[in-house]
RNA sequence: GGGCUGGUAGCUCAGGUUGGUAGAGCGUCGCCUUGGCAUGGCGGAGGCCCCGGGUUCAAAUCCCGGCCAGUCCA
């Protein structure tokens, strides 16, 4: 695998294979065990292995301090939102996170080389063994230092970062014979190398790793040219065993625990914490049935019952949980996540809504703001950024606190109407199905309805599995790979970015491929970073060939025309063309797309910086961007936004563009450069409205944001929680959008025949005395069904000692079925059948006609059917309608027949 | 991006699975009870059942589309 012992030799270790696990390690004496848990218990807790006890922040300083004084140039953390500036993770897992792809990939030289970094890191699998194993936590500080290996540039390798490595931890006052080094190795992200896992007491403080790899698409491993030293150094774990306190909690945020302590006075068994860490420190625990195990064990040890264990340990997981979330939540929201339904923000939400149940559960009546602030204050001492968005991270909490609880009480009308329908059907137990669509539909936790359902009385069985078992209902998404398609010709030069106004440029046919010609440069923009492509014309030998559309496959424009015209391009492969872009529409759609930079920078000044572009689509009639923010954003903030873009306009800034290299210019403008998205490349365009914007775009500007002409924002949508959308339009489709709606409001004045600007008095006052119309019409006609049945009454009949009644009557439908209502109900009339000309009737029968038998839905679907329609009601009320209605007569008739009817046969039955 | 749930009086919600007279509580207004207030009693007003299509004799209810809100997954 790996041979790399010389340096080991030089500091007096020797290879071991350990004897419990079988794998083999280096450390320096006598030792059979290779010092890793389960081979290992830990034995620091309740006995430091440092004399010194260090805290994070200070072991912090002093292994950034440590590789500073040996070469190495620190570098400020990045981001723990990794989408900052790249796309196909959304969190920051470890510090190599920072350098890919583009550092990793060789292509873009690294910040500093080598270099130190104290990186916070996310991750979120193991969420549910926080506070419960001592050790896992849901962020953590990665200190990495970092070499970049190129043929040319070698920095260093194995010898050096094992000799940093001993030293490091043999500075801290930790005796060189309890450290070892075991041989494994790494994968990850596509690549992979041997690494060391370098152990203390039992705990694995650093991993080692040299990437060299790079797994090909066929399983295979390839060398790579860019050789990487990757460390990660966990530097709780060196908090930890510096102090040894029960768990990695207590070492890296004792302060919070304390105050959080204070708070719910709950009493920290240390006893039992250390015990609990220390059984947990044995095991890999994946799963629920891990935790079981785990509290079995850490009882029996104690000699105390699982539930006094279950009793004491309870409160203090839920504290560590607590303090261990809000500090995870405060890096994501200080750098930028916004919470929601989707993608990180969901991430963030799911953190959140622990805590708070956490905070429930421990019985804390303080508010999430208030124990968040506890954090923040704490964290801040080492990172003022935190301190910077306090503001800001309060309102988000304060915001999502509001929506988890609207949540759950909207949730738990759900579980009582469920249970309503159970309790309907007979059941006395709640469906798994049922469970698994509360959960997904109104992100109601299993446990939740089973509290609920309690209180109702009502039986719910939670499996163990649970959330396996959701995850086992959604289908996968099968993601098909496309086969990238590969064209060998030279990349196209683009003419755009040195010439912005030029129409027309001659080139030469470098060939075809599918209906695209490929020439060997070209004015057409490809379509790309959310800008629609140009369009225009090729001139062939004197005739016109449309192109109506272009793209860019690996650095090749693609200039589609129509599959006609294709036999007379494909051999004058190598002569040269004249061609022609749409400059009404190059321009329009460089309007729309400076807007879109100005409108971004408006947002951030009014709304803050938290916001973020999420997406966008320029077009040449109108475009739309997509905003990350925590809540709708109101009508005055967007004449705000939309004011202070135009001002831009009015200022006429004129507008840079420059290429760059990629880190020069990370370091110059920071991270806000992929507002617009992520960008390829190793040098990138920064496109710079200076004052106003900075952003790495490789689209058509305008040359001054004057030639924009006007913004007009025409309507916000939100599109996913977290994620608000404008659309505007930009130039002269501003002016057409602003035309449309005032067209709108004359043609809508016209109609109340007023000004426009009396449109609102004039509507509200329509629309309340319409209401008021047709209030004073139900009356009337209440009052006319009266009447109108006082006239017919006396035409009531008797049939087998019923009354019976059968009338046309001149009233709507609605009257009928009042009419009938009355009759029967007080009226004295035991079956009424009323109908209009029209073919539309009505019955009803008294209590004492359904005791005979009568059901009057079943007469007047008859009488219905006989008009040539249908009806139906229930037994004591019903309508129908035929079309048929010039039978009405003869229809009565028939109802009175099927009345008489009904009546004889129930006779013969013996009824009444 | 995909799935699911919800939108009914000023507010909180029934009704909706089985299409057939739109309901309750709180609030509001009036009257009664009281020296006055709290309370209690009686009565009234208040609804584009989110919007637009469709099915049907008939849609708050069923179907399709849209808007808004919530939620799960990737």
């Amino acid at each position: 695998m790996i041979i790399m012992s010389v340096q080991f030799k030089k500091l007096g270790y020797t290879k071991k294979t350990c004897k419990t696990c079988g794998n083999d390690f280096w450390s320096i004496g006598e030792r059979e065990t290779c010092g890793d848990a389960p081979c290992d218990e830990y034995q620091f807790i309740g006995n430091p292995a440092t004399s010194e006890s260090y805290d994070l922040f200070s072991i912090h300083d002093i292994f950034i301090r440590f590789f500073r004084e040996r070469g190495h140039t620190p570098i400020r953390r990045y981001p723990v939102l990794a989408k900052r500036w790249r796309d196909d993770v959304f969190l920051v897992g470890a510090s190599i996170y920072n350098f890919q792809p583009w550092v990793t990939s060789g292509q873009v030289k690294p910040p500093a080389n080598p270099l130190v970094v104290a990186q916070p890191s996310i991750r979120l699998n193991d969420v549910d063994n926080v506070g419960r194993t001592g050790r896992h936590m849901t962020c953590f500080t990665m200190g990495g230092h970092h070499a970049f290996n190129s043929e040319d540039n070698p920095v260093y390798w194995d010898d050096e970062t094992v000799k940093y490595c001993h030293d490091f931890i043999t500075h801290l006052g930790i005796d060189e014979e309890e450290i070892t080094f075991i041989e494994s190795w790494w994968e990850g992200g596509g690549n992979s190398g041997p690494c060391y896992e370098v152990c203390v007491r039992g705990v694995e403080l650093a991993t080692l790793v040299f990437i060299q790899y790079r797994t090909t698409a066929g399983g295979e491993r390839e060398e790579i040219p860019l050789k990487i030293v990757d460390t990660g150094y966990g530097l709780e774990r060196f908090a930890w065993i510096s102090q040894g306190t029960p768990t990695a909690y207590d070492a890296s945020f004792g302060p919070v625990i304390e105050e959080l302590r204070d708070m719910a006075g709950v009493e920290l068994n240390h006893e039992i914490l250390g015990e609990n860490a220390q059984v947990a420190g044995m095991m890999d625990i994946e799963d629920i049935a891990d935790l079981k195990t785990l509290r079995s064990r850490v009882a029996e040890r104690l000699g105390i019952s699982l539930e006094d264990l279950k009793e004491a340990t309870e409160p203090m997981e839920a504290i560590y949980v607590i303090a261990d979330h809000t500090r995870c939540l405060a890096f994501m929201l200080a750098d930028g996540v916004i919470p929601s339904n989707v993608k990180e923000g969901y991430l963030a939400r799911l953190i959140l809504r622990r805590t708070i149940r956490f905070i429930k559960k421990l019985g804390l009546k303080e508010s999430l703001g208030n124990i968040m602030n506890i954090q923040l204050n704490f964290l801040s001492q080492t990172y003022p950024e935190i301190r910077n968005h306090q503001e800001h991270i309060l309102h988000v909490i304060e915001l999502e606190d509001k929506r988890y609880h609207k949540t759950i009480r909207k949730g738990h009308q759900m579980v009582k109407k469920s249970i309503k329908y159970l309790k309907k059907d007979k059941k006395d137990e709640m469906p798994l199905e049922m469970l698994i669509k509360l959960y997904d539909s109104q992100g109601l936790p299993p446990d939740t309805v089973a509290d609920i359902a309690r209180e109702l009385d009502f039986e719910v069985n939670v499996p163990d599995n649970f959330y396996t078992l959701v995850a086992a209902q959604h289908s996968e998404e099968v993601v098909e790979d496309e086969i990238p398609v590969k064209l060998d010709y030279p990349e196209t030069g683009l003419l755009f970015y040195d010439d912005p106004h030029k129409t027309e440029f001659s080139a030469r046919i470098l060939g075809v491929y599918d209906n695209n010609i490929i020439l060997d440069k070209t004015l057409f923009y490809p379509e790309g970073g959310g800008q629609p492509s140009d369009i225009g014309f090729l001139d062939v030998a004197g005739e016109k060939i449309k192109v109506s559309h272009a793209e860019k496959l690996d650095g090749i424009v693609l200039h589609r025309v129509d599959e006609n015209m294709l036999d007379r391009i494909k051999h004058r492969t190598g002569s040269t063309l004249k061609g022609t872009i749409d400059w009404n529409r190059r321009i329009s759609l460089a309007r729309n797309h400076t807007a879109t930079h100005l409108l971004v920078a408006a947002a951030r000044m009014v709304l803050g910086d938290h916001i973020w572009q999420a997406g966008a689509q320029k077009g040449v009639k109108k475009s739309r961007i997509d905003l990350s923010h925590y809540q709708r954003i109101s009508q005055e903030e967007l004449e705000e936004i939309e004011l202070a873009a135009n001002r831009w306009v009015m200022e006429n800034i004129p507008v840079t563009t420059e290429w760059m290299d990629r880190t020069e210019a990370e370091k110059k403008y920071g991270f806000i450069l992929y507002q617009g998205g992520v960008v390829p490349g190793k040098s990138i365009r920064v496109v710079q409205i200076p004052g106003v914007d900075v952003q790495a775009c490789a689209g058509t500007h305008c040359e001054q944001t004057g030639q924009i002409g006007l913004i007009k924002v025409n309507r916000t949508e939100r599109i996913q929680d977290g994620v608000e959308r404008l659309e505007f339009s930009a130039g002269e489709a501003a002016v057409e959008s602003m035309q449309k709606n005032d067209a709108l409001l004359n043609e809508s004045a016209a109609v109340y025949k007023v000004e426009a600007t009396q449109l609102p008095k004039t509507s509200e006052r329509f629309f309340t005395e319409w209401k008021s119309f047709k209030n004073e019409i139900g009356r009337l006609k209440a009052q006319m069904a009266n009447l109108k049945t006082e006239s017919i009454i006396e035409q009531t009949e008797n049939i087998n000692s019923l009354t019976f009644l059968a009338e046309e009557v001149d009233a709507d439908i609605g009257e009928l079925v009042k009419m009938v209502t009355k009759l029967t109900e007080d009226g004295g009339v035991d079956v009424v059948v009323l109908g209009n000309s029209e073919g539309k009737i009505a019955g009803a029968g008294s209590p004492k006609a359904m005791k005979r038998g009568v059901k009057i839905n079943d007469i007047i679907k008859e009488t219905a059917k006989f008009m040539g329609g249908g009806g139906g009601g229930k037994p004591h009320l019903a309508q129908g309608a035929g079309k048929e209605g010039d039978r009405i007569l003869e229809a009565l008739k028939f109802a009175r027949k099927s009345l008489k009817d009904v009546l004889a046969q129930k006779n013969l039955n013996g009824f009444g």
